[in-house]
DNA sequence: ACTCCCACGTTATAACATTACAAAACGACG
DNA sequence: CGTCGTTTTGTAATGTTATAACGTGGGAGT
């Protein structure tokens, strides 16, 4: 198959190398054609969160930065970050405080994650809703949704079958 | 009507001190049959948040604590809240940081959240969610949902007639 | 009375996030 | 090429949310 399954593919073995490349092209083809600027330190930390399928808090990426020679107080990672969340290649993990790289940069859509607690894996999927009692009820009560945050906690396959 | 929708309740004109007792009533027989212990902080917590159909922070209720002439350190709220949530009487709500007080107490049930954006408003709705895709995604890669959050961000009826 | 468990008191600190203001880089346009 | 306005960065300080750790007290069962 040529298309990835963003499903799945937090869970399974893939070439990550691949996945990151063409993360990373994806943000520069878009920022260029948006006229947005992929500066160093935006670009270090979509690197840094495109490494590993796991959500890393900001202070994570603060250290990770400090090493890879960046300036290191908290509002460099935080506004790095912002911008990265505003376009779409990041998403912050509420229920963790944490942030995850996009599997699906460059498109509109609302995910759903699902966080194994064992191993702090985190995948993304789409939620594309329709038919869910959420929008109903909104719908009832005049309640007008722009934007819902859905995540999953449990246990990944392989962390399911070691408990 | 003799039963109260949940889906609405929090945007409508409703007897609210009816609304409080029952709920402090419930949690009183859920406690004395769990043999749980309603403690003042705790049972004080609960109806602190039962006052609105708002979230309110860790700190808010501390504060909330003192003026009640409660003991005021951060550990006193985050062991409440903490009973209070695993009892399911109260929800955090992710998104804010803070916490509201369940709609559906004493019963077993996945909620739902509409946040307006504006006036804070927070309303629990169920998300019963079958036929919904996270489940059949999370299915197709072995991975075990134990909970789920669900929370709506947008205008509620009378904020979005204001704006 | 003894002990075990549960809840509470208290101090300290960890973890997450923002404000505020100054300086530098960059782009547009005359 | 300047210079004006906008965006980005540097940096210090502070605000907000949450937990660790350890000791005390009170009630239930034996």
């Amino acid at each position: 198959m040529s298309e990835e399954n963003p499903i799945s593919v937090a869970f399974e073995k893939h070439n990550h190398d691949v996945c990151l490349t063409n993360a990373m092209q994806t943000a520069e083809e878009y920022c260029h054609k948006q006229k947005l600027q992929l500066t160093p330190a935006r670009r270090k930390v979509l690197e840094l969160l495109l490494q590993e399928h796991r959500a890393l808090g900001a202070y994570d990426i603060l250290d990770l930065l400090r090493e890879a020679g960046f300036n290191s107080q908290p509002p460099v990672a935080y506004r790095a970050l912002d911008f990265l969340v505003e376009n779409g290649f990041v998403h912050k993990i509420e229920r963790l405080n944490a942030f995850v790289a996009c599997a699906l940069p460059g498109t509109v859509h609302s995910p759903a994650f699902m966080i194994c607690r064992r191993c702090d894996m985190v995948a993304e999927t789409q939620s594309s809703s329709s038919g869910f009692d959420l929008l109903a009820n909104a719908d009832a009560s005049g309640f007008k949704i722009e934007q819902t945050i859905i995540e999953a906690k449990g246990l990944c396959q392989t962390c399911a079958e070691i408990e």
